[in-house]
DNA sequence: TCCTACAGTAAAAACGATTTGATTAGAGGC
DNA sequence: GCCTCTAATCAAATCGTTTTTACTGTAGGA
């Protein structure tokens, strides 16, 4: 159990820890042959700089904190991923915490990760009453994920949801769709209620009754959409379905297949995200298409544009639009 | 940007920072009247402990790495979740890194997990040549994840891969099958080779040739199945096939499904790890089961025993049974 | 030749918690 | 009444960095 610290290297290479420290972060500061030595010592005695000393000295840590709601589901993961992507190019880790929509873990996981003094934060919040304000004013940068910001001093990166709604339903309707029903989880998270939002809208241009069958499941995962397709069996079908998310729609599309209903022609089904699997599924999903990997990589430039530049940082709320992709699960 | 330390705590409850500091970690040590004053301070005044210093201290921190190989793919998503379960159960962070099946990318996250000063590492090794013992000399314990260990001295939580590959060439084999091919991403990924070998026990315990025609993918998603697919289609069809796992498996299934392929009449096929999307193709994908949220729980458990008890831990190889789960696309 | 400027380095003071050893005040035994 | 023992608290040292200030020596300008 070695533990090399900069003293040792210090010693080693003959100098002061300062120099060192300087080596490591100003080294322009440092004469061309004393860098060589240290580095040379450095990677003699296989040091590396300890992280929580740094960040104590320093006031700040290289570690930003991505809370999502549901790991589980391809679109987070794939958000997850351009986070990523972007975070460990400049030396940032990603601490990943999963509040599974549910808002005491969410605080919890808040907790943690101010305990660890993160960086910056990307959330994307499991509700609207999600408290930021304590975060930021401990001098976490905050940046909403796959949630617009309703106010002009937070940055945040989103998908405009009720388009999207809008654009899934008008694309029913399109399809000679008359019962609409709407499958969603809780609409406390704001997903679920843009999009339902989106889907009246459309009706209502439409000039039809603003009316929706609506199916509130409690999780957002393709057994929810099992149950959901079930609740829908037992009451009646409707002919068009909209379904807050992929995981949801193929829940759904798989029970009812099983049940011998025929899509796009008895039921026309639609979901959210297009997901890969999407396009893999028995009838494949028509859905909305959202820049995904795209939300992520933004959202944690946005924040490490915003730790890192505080001076001239600008905050931004940026709204990507969805596109409609037809596949076979719709007239 | 309000910063309350121990300090302030302290002379707000009027007592000394030591005393709130056993407060936070040995209550018992206080009276309960001081106890009492003191947690009233910490609400009061919106005290959160600051973990850089405290492990720079303590000598440990609160959080684990877990490093896997494909963050898209569900079944590392789900053993995520089984990890952080686990983890935040017991008040410890999960850093999440994802190596992409890269040593490089590998290397370069755990030294950022190395620098985070983690208190333990899970890790899906992207190679058998990943190093491990830098880390561990450190006083970084490690557990492997899907992957046995071959010595006595780390833990390690894994399934019968070669057990899971004959399982799944056999039921192949009974279906008729004949010719049978293997795909599967690089066979330095020690997964792909054990299921291959499974695969060659197979042929040979029914008095087969134990060869096998072999595809190999540069990566392991359904874009690679759909290219091994191509190759299959234009170098001649076998009439079994076996994928390393449900991604590759799910995307050639897709493509030879559009090619006109008939499943399972023409070709036989069956993927890897059972995620939620196998029951839900256009033929549903028979595939091998394993426990997958259950890995990530028991190595996590194992992990945190062995940061937690260091005296009494006892290193364990934990190996699972996979299960043969038999669907359509199978004969 | 002297002074200034500057580059390069060292020494020391932080950062915020934990932990050790010392101190105090009561309680109880004789 | 004195001594010992224990419980409760405090003061100070410490973890490994970063950062500020101070120092040295050499180069260039007058």
């Amino acid at each position: 159990m070695t533990v090399v610290s900069i003293k040792e290297v210090a010693r080693h290479a003959g100098v002061s820890p300062g120099t060192v420290s300087n080596v490591l972060n100003r080294p322009e500061k440092v004469a061309a042959a004393t860098r060589g030595r240290v580095h040379a010592s450095i990677r003699e005695l296989g040091f590396v700089r300890h992280g929580s000393a740094s960040s104590l000295r320093a006031g700040h840590s290289r570690t930003i904190g991505l809370s999502v709601i549901d790991i589980g589901n391809p679109f987070f993961t794939d958000v997850a991923a351009g986070v990523e992507e972007v975070a460990s190019d400049r030396g940032y880790a990603v601490i990943l915490s999963n509040s599974a929509g549910d808002q005491t873990k969410e605080d919890r996981n808040l907790l943690t990760l101010a305990e660890q003094r993160v960086r910056g934060l990307l959330i994307t919040p499991a509700a609207e009453t999600t408290r930021l304000d304590s975060l930021r004013q401990r001098g976490i940068c905050v940046v909403l994920v796959d949630h617009p910001a309703d106010r002009s001093d937070l940055c945040s990166v989103a998908v405009n949801d009720v388009a999207g709604g809008a654009l899934a339903v008008s694309h029913l309707l399109s399809g000679g769709g008359d019962r609409v029903a709407f499958v969603s989880g809780p609409l406390t998270i704001r997903q679920c209620l843009d999009r339902k939002l989106g889907a009246q809208q459309a009706l209502l241009r439409a000039g039809r009754d603003p009316g929706l069958v609506e199916v509130v499941t409690p999780t957002m995962t393709a057994r929810a959409g099992q149950q959901a397709a079930e609740r829908l069996l037992a009451d009646g079908l409707p002919d068009a379905v909209f379904c807050a998310n992929d995981l949801l729609a193929l829940g759904m599309l798989r029970t009812l297949l099983q049940a011998g209903v025929r899509m796009p022609d008895d039921v026309s089904l639609i979901g959210y995200d297009d997901i890969d699997f999407a396009s893999a599924s028995p009838v494949s999903l028509s859905s909305i298409r959202q820049p995904t990997q795209q939300l992520g990589r933004t959202a944690a430039e946005l924040l490490l544009d915003e730790c890192d530049n505080p001076g001239t940082h600008t905050h931004q709320q940026i709204m990507f639009q969805p596109e409609l992709t037809v596949r076979e699960s719709t007239r």
